[in-house]
DNA sequence: TTCTGTATTTAGAATAAATCTAATTTAAGA
DNA sequence: TCTTAAATTAGATTTATTCTAAATACAGAA
């Protein structure tokens, strides 16, 4: 899965490289460097640097098999899940869940011609309501 | 201006905290942290302690006086323009410019009753068009 | 298979942003 | 003037990330 994954994006597959992908491929919370390396370190044999696991993200986020998301100040955090989504920020949990939303395309045309977008990421902040019971 | 800004939010206006907001109320480019000092320092008696551009910094994003941007991984940037707008990335030169646009907002009440937005920031990334002369 | 060269990984040092600490200064109110 | 709480300061500390130089892995050539 993610081996193959590599493969197709041009990444040698080494196997620090395979379970930091898998890993972040099976995470849905958005992890830190430091959340990778504690989450994969003892499924390799050898022992997992620090530097690999900063080398590896940035390797996988050129590669556009990962996004680097900036959504607090001070760390940046990590997401596999490349089809077009978006964040909300619980204040009160910090949690951060995705937000699919399509409908925010259409609108970027309105911005005007003079702006040749490549990305945009909105970042909402709030609170989630507790579910009915 | 600074001054009076500052009382009205409930901030006690001394000389660093005036002179820092007031740098942040002229400045159209989202300064950091640092550069908030460099610009300032000459303009105090004083020698101004890095601490107190960061407590002053702090101080002035929980009064409500300025946004805290993050933009990019590992810099906190300020904003002093308090209207509602959003960023605007050119990924060739790093430039960060304002985007007023309203339109989003309607757009929010689209998500749905289960969240309870508090605060939204779109961040485009993308090239400005070269301007036709 | 063995050799060779390039890419990858490693531990730890170095850097940079931000916070903390404890002492000092400021200034408002009694 | 005295008291006290808030603000400021220099420098140490913390945390995230990058850098460095040595060791390792491994693909392709001989």
């Amino acid at each position: 899965m993610a081996d193959e994954l590599l493969q197709s994006r041009g990444v040698k597959p080494t196997p620090q490289r395979v379970v930091i992908t898998q890993f972040l491929l099976d995470s849905h919370d958005h992890p830190t460097a430091d959340e990778v390396l504690e989450g994969v370190k003892d499924s390799l044999p050898v022992s997992l640097s620090r530097a690999t696991v900063y080398n590896t993200l940035n390797t996988l986020v050129e590669a556009g098999v990962v996004k680097a998301v900036s959504l607090e100040p001070g760390r940046t955090r990590y997401d596999a899940n490349t089809i077009e989504h978006h964040h909300f920020v619980d204040t009160k949990t910090g949690k951060i869940i995705d937000i699919p939303w399509e409908k925010v395309s259409q609108l970027c045309q309105t911005l005007g011609p003079e702006y040749k977008i490549q990305d945009y990421q909105i970042t909402f902040f709030g609170e989630l309501a507790e579910p009915t019971p």
